[in-house]
DNA sequence: CAATCGTGGGT
DNA sequence: TACCCAAGATT
């Protein structure tokens, strides 16, 4: 098959079988005109960065709900974004969600840009979202290339060498099937085969619409590919979490520095995360005592925390960290790794008989 | 270019 | 259990 008819199989499959989702318009009421709001587009496919569409529903929807524009959302205060971030990870996207909103209404009157070029020099809007949002909200033909396009051309042309090398390659075949009309279609119809079809694991051959053309499962090879280099193993480091509850509500918590992990989050003290940490001093004078532990594990490394807690009393000094009111902290407003401390924590200090 | 940066679900 | 993986960006 040409390239073209490559395209043309691929936009009628999707057609039929797009997935529904709520910052999407189908296929249908794409062609009858209907385009999708640019600030949805964009604050999707930051969500969706290296993350499951399952994981992504609920916070667009709370976003949204929230702060409805971007202009609305540049308004708004960095802990709160944050908080209604954690558990969503990789917590630079949420700190350049917010550079980008403010850029948008600073620098471009509260619209987006409309071309891939301009929209690349936004905070947190790398090649490949530059694209899709120029695609999808602006009809430009611009080549999106996630990892599913990733996996779909490495097969279709039967690319065996290794990513990340394989990367320059892979573009341009995925260049080439890019079609100068629905070209957001495309990428999103290209996304969906390789999500529900052409999947890592078994790939859905036999119910392709592209099987005729791939040259990987004529060769038998399909599902090895794309190639991957080695992943070098993971250490363990160990650190301390000291949960220190007040008895009207209040936690002690510090925020982190914007650079480094969970960059600009709320976190209980503690000391550093390391392969042989020094013993912490406690963030305030209180009664510790170890509840337990968390294991937990990062992109990069494994973490064993572990646990100190303490009833604080209503005059305790911090001597780290600030005191939170009950009535503006959540646990769900910490990364998931501190909910999961304050968790084991609170369950200790109930089991003390006193309330919480 | 290689390292850094989260989390939850699937196998 | 341990590993893989998911609509990557930044430095």
């Amino acid at each position: 098959m040409r390239d073209e008819e490559l395209s043309a199989a691929l936009l009628r499959w999707y057609d039929a079988n797009a997935r529904v989702m709520p910052w999407r318009v189908g296929p249908e009421a794409r062609r009858s005109g209907q385009r999708p709001d640019p600030y949805g587009v964009w604050l999707s496919e930051v969500m969706l960065q290296q993350t499951t569409v399952a994981a992504v529903r609920d916070y667009f929807r709370r976003f949204t709900e929230r702060w409805p524009t971007v202009g609305d959302l540049a308004a708004a205060e960095d802990g709160q974004v944050m908080a209604e971030w954690a558990g969503l990870g990789y917590y630079a996207r949420a700190r350049n969600l917010l550079k980008c909103a403010r850029a948008v209404v600073s620098d471009h009157g509260g619209r987006f840009p409309e071309t891939a070029a301009a929209l690349r020099a936004l905070p947190g809007v790398g090649p490949y979202t530059a694209a899709a949002i120029a695609a999808i909200a602006f009809d430009e033909p611009a080549t999106v290339v996630d990892g599913n396009v990733e996996r779909v051309v490495a097969r279709l042309f039967a690319v065996e060498t290794p990513l990340p090398a394989a990367k320059p390659e892979l573009t341009a075949h995925a260049a080439a099937l890019t079609p100068r009309t629905r070209p957001g279609d495309h990428a999103q119809a290209m996304m969906d085969l390789g999500a529900t079809i052409c999947t890592p694991r078994n790939p859905a051959c036999g119910i392709c619409p592209l099987v005729t053309a791939c040259r990987a499962r004529a060769a038998g090879i399909a599902a090895r590919l794309p190639a991957k280099a080695p992943k070098p193993v993971k250490p363990t480091r160990r650190g301390t979490a000291f949960v220190g509850l007040r008895g009207d509500g209040a936690a002690l918590l510090e925020r982190r520095p914007d650079r480094g992990l969970l960059g600009g989050m709320l976190g209980w003290p503690g000391g550093e995360w390391s392969e042989a940490p020094l013993d912490p001093a406690p963030p305030a004078p209180g009664n510790w005592r170890r509840v337990g532990e968390v294991r937990h594990t990062f992109t990069h490394f494994h973490l064993v925390l572990e646990v100190q807690a303490a009833r604080l009393a209503p005059d305790a000094a911090a001597g780290t960290g600030t005191f939170v009111p009950r009535d503006s902290f959540s646990p769900a407003d910490l990364p998931t790794v501190m909910r999961k401390a304050h968790d084991i924590a609170r369950g200790a200090l109930e089991g003390d008989g006193a309330d919480g």
